[in-house]
DNA sequence: AATGCGGGGGC
DNA sequence: GCCCCAGCATT
């Protein structure tokens, strides 16, 4: 372990999230960003974050929406939400603070064993383990293990090797060790400073741990935008908590065929948007109506016609990005045609 | 233990 | 294309 925090100490990444001394508030907030998503896409909106919502109090008083819109991007946004939840919850019944223990942090929505352990050994210093995805497959390597990799094996592994007061710097040397050396792909064993003391390493078969996992097919489903304007206004659906994209605006989308039946007259058809889910693929026809020309648009539920101006300040998924982008494409084409034409 | 949940980086 | 990434909540 001595050979790890040297490692460490020569390697670590400049983060603004690592600013001593560590501000709970901006572990807490990193390690949420974090789950799933790669540091290099995290900085940014890290930073742009601790702008708009510098601590707990100004989280808290913002809307949901500009707190969704800080997030817009990165994706899993039920991570937004529970962060926002979250900071009322700390502000009725902690004082606005976070609490000093992983068990009382993983109360907290979004917070569940790995995130409460970072932040309580990293903020706070208590001697708890976080296991994350780095860590996992620094233990399957080190240790050559052969079946899965699960949070309670790399615990029993990796508990004989964390001393009192050094946790903190252990999981975050070991994550980085992970993040930079001991990488999924290419590992660069040479200058690992379990070298000596890897399994895996030693039976020369680094790449057949962490065992790699089935991949399944990914279902692919056809849909439908009804993208209905008035004039530069587009309507916008605001979609609920509970499905997906929950609390972000958005087109309309319908499975591909219906939308024929829904409307006396036919649109104009734009070219299909495909966007992928980690779960399924997703093929969007746009189709474009002008609303005095359409009936039926009461199907359509509630919702909104939103200008140019306020899309920009409401919160969209990156496949409702793609589309109104390819209306605004075709826009400018038609436009570019008609002035061609006319002249 | 399995599944749903986004998006982007890197090859 | 494919695989992966500082996981969590729900079932």
């Amino acid at each position: 372990m001595e050979g790890l925090l040297q490692w460490f100490a020569e390697n670590r990444r400049t983060l603004p999230w690592r600013k001593e001394p560590r501000n709970p508030y901006h572990v807490w907030i990193s390690e949420i960003m974090l789950q799933q998503t790669q540091v290099a896409t995290v900085v940014d909106y890290f930073n742009r974050w601790m702008g708009k919502f510098p601590d707990i109090p100004a989280l808290s008083q913002a809307s949901q929406e500009e707190v969704l819109k800080a997030w817009e991007g990165l994706g899993y946004y039920s991570r937004a939400r529970n962060l926002y939840r979250a900071a009322h919850i700390l502000i009725k019944t902690q004082g606005g603070r976070l609490p000093r223990t992983s068990k009382a942090l993983q109360t907290l929505p979004g917070i569940g064993p790995y995130t409460a352990a970072a932040i309580a050994s990293l903020a706070f210093g208590e001697d708890v383990i976080a296991v994350d995805g780095n860590i996992k497959r620094v233990a399957a390597r080190l240790f050559a293990v052969g079946e899965e990799m699960t949070r309670e094996i790399a615990l029993h592994l990796l508990k004989p090797l964390f001393r009192p007061g050094k946790a903190g710097q252990l999981n975050e040397a070991l994550m980085e060790l992970g993040a930079l050396c001991c990488t999924s792909r290419d590992p660069s064993c040479r200058d690992c400073p379990f070298l000596n003391s890897c399994g895996a390493y030693q039976k020369n078969a680094v790449m057949r741990y962490p065992i790699p996992r089935e991949k399944k097919k990914v279902p692919h489903v056809k849909k439908e935008g009804i993208v209905l304007l008035d004039g530069s206004r587009v309507f916008l659906k605001k979609r609920s908590e509970g499905e997906m994209l929950g609390g972000l605006w958005g087109i309309p989308l319908v499975d591909a065929g219906k939308i024929r039946g829904m409307f006396s007259r036919d649109g104009i058809r734009l070219e299909a948007v495909r966007h992928a889910y980690t779960h399924f693929r997703i093929t969007v026809i746009p189709v474009v109506m002008d609303l005095k020309q359409t009936d039926g648009i009461d199907s359509l539920g509630g919702g909104k016609f939103a200008s140019p101006d306020e899309i920009a300040s409401l919160p969209l998924s990156t496949l409702d990005h793609k589309i109104l982008a390819g209306v605004r494409n075709c826009s400018v084409r038609r436009e570019k045609y008609c002035r061609s034409a006319s002249v």
